[in-house]
DNA sequence: GATGTCAATAATATATGATATTTTGCGTAA
DNA sequence: TTACGCAAAATATCATATATTATTGACATC
């Protein structure tokens, strides 16, 4: 019988993180707001030590700010932090791109059409204007780029692209755009010319899909 | 009269998390090594709170791995991973170093030439063989390479950029490497280089460099 | 000898209360 | 309005207490 299998890494502490991470990408804590200890430990249910824990973590990756003395805040946004961020996330996922094509076997690619055709089921929903699926969409577009990259051998680049994705996220969520079926024709051709193994190509795209979404963004700040 | 001018960061937090940050790349803390909370508190004189805090922290930034229920270890090494490393930090440096080309003004040149002159004290004192000056000498190679790329405008890319040269800091102090001239050479020519705004010439140069460094910390892996 | 069980021990995870500082808000005086 | 000063609020830090979990070593079984 199974032992424990895939332990549910249920601490306070992990859980805490997660929630709050996700309550900052996905609008939930405002951007500048002030993150009071005494009322998170109310809202989330956990202790200060907890909190304080957690809130370090995420400054750390940068989705938190704590400033000494005076405690922590929401990280702000802006126009040039989101052009930062849309520009690391060209450099940074179309570097991993071109790694993982070349480097990619036949699993890569199974999992790959996989979250493709798995995100394009979400897209058809959205392009029909089911939004409330809104969520679901967004981790399928989380997953298919992030499968698009994952034979890139490299631990590193990988996590450093997550939390620059999840930065850039964090932008499209807050300005709730949507740019209906560009995107989705974006997707199609990354997927087909990675894998016709043509890295250069794929990159453009990317590029062009990741610029696309930044003047989207732009345009509603 | 001054205020408090610049406020020493004094947080028992921040401090400590710049000691261990440091015995870490510094290699006082050996790679494996398990992190207890007991022994941490006497060390370093701080609460377990903080020390949870601060491992927290460094485990986000990648210098600690937490595994759940388990405590904490220092981020073991291996040759896949200083290759990564050396890898990212061609990639986000050569990049930063591009856009700093394109972008420095005179203050930034000014700059520049004066970590370079002050890089090169040390060089000149580890080549006649004085090793006591070995961190300071890497402070200032640290300061250069910063130096290079402050002009770069992205404050997102040199918060990476810096995580990623820790990381590799670390693997030099690791394998207590000096190329001698060589790398004396290599950073007087991207000086060089980028006064002179070749972009194209200081990244190839710089790419060298990095290079240059993890073959030889390869050696002794 | 190898393996498995189980209690004792050690260490971590979490919460709470106490104290020292610092920041913030606000009312008052110049 | 600006400046000053004090009270309230919030943070930073620590010590301690409890619950869980992990590790270890003795002991039994095969």
């Amino acid at each position: 019988m199974l032992k424990n299998a895939q332990r549910a890494t249920a601490t306070v502490g992990s859980t805490t993180h997660e929630r709050i991470k996700h309550d900052i990408i996905f609008g939930l804590l405002a951007p500048g707001a002030k993150l009071k200890l005494s009322a998170l430990k109310e809202h989330y249910g956990a202790s200060v030590s907890i909190l304080r824990e957690t809130l370090n973590s995420l400054a750390s990756e940068g989705f938190v700010i704590a400033e000494e003395q005076r405690g922590f805040f929401v990280a702000p946004v802006s126009s040039e932090d989101i052009e930062e961020i849309a520009n690391l996330r060209v450099l940074l996922e179309g570097h991993a791109l071109k790694l993982s094509i070349e480097r990619g076997d036949a699993d890569w690619e199974g999992h790959l059409v996989a979250a493709h055709h798995k995100l394009h089921l979400m897209e058809v929903r959205m392009q029909a204007g089911d939004v409330s699926i809104r969520e679901t969409w967004k981790r399928r577009d989380w997953e298919f780029h992030q499968a698009l990259i994952q034979a890139c051998d490299s631990k590193n680049l990988l996590a450093l692209h997550s939390i620059i994705f999840d930065k850039y996220l964090r932008y499209q969520m807050l300005v709730l755009t949507f740019r209906g079926d560009e995107a989705a024709i974006e997707h199609k051709a990354i997927l087909d010319a990675a894998l016709s193994r043509d890295s250069a190509t794929a990159q453009n795209i990317l590029e062009t899909h990741i610029l696309a979404g930044l003047r989207h963004a732009l345009m509603a700040f």
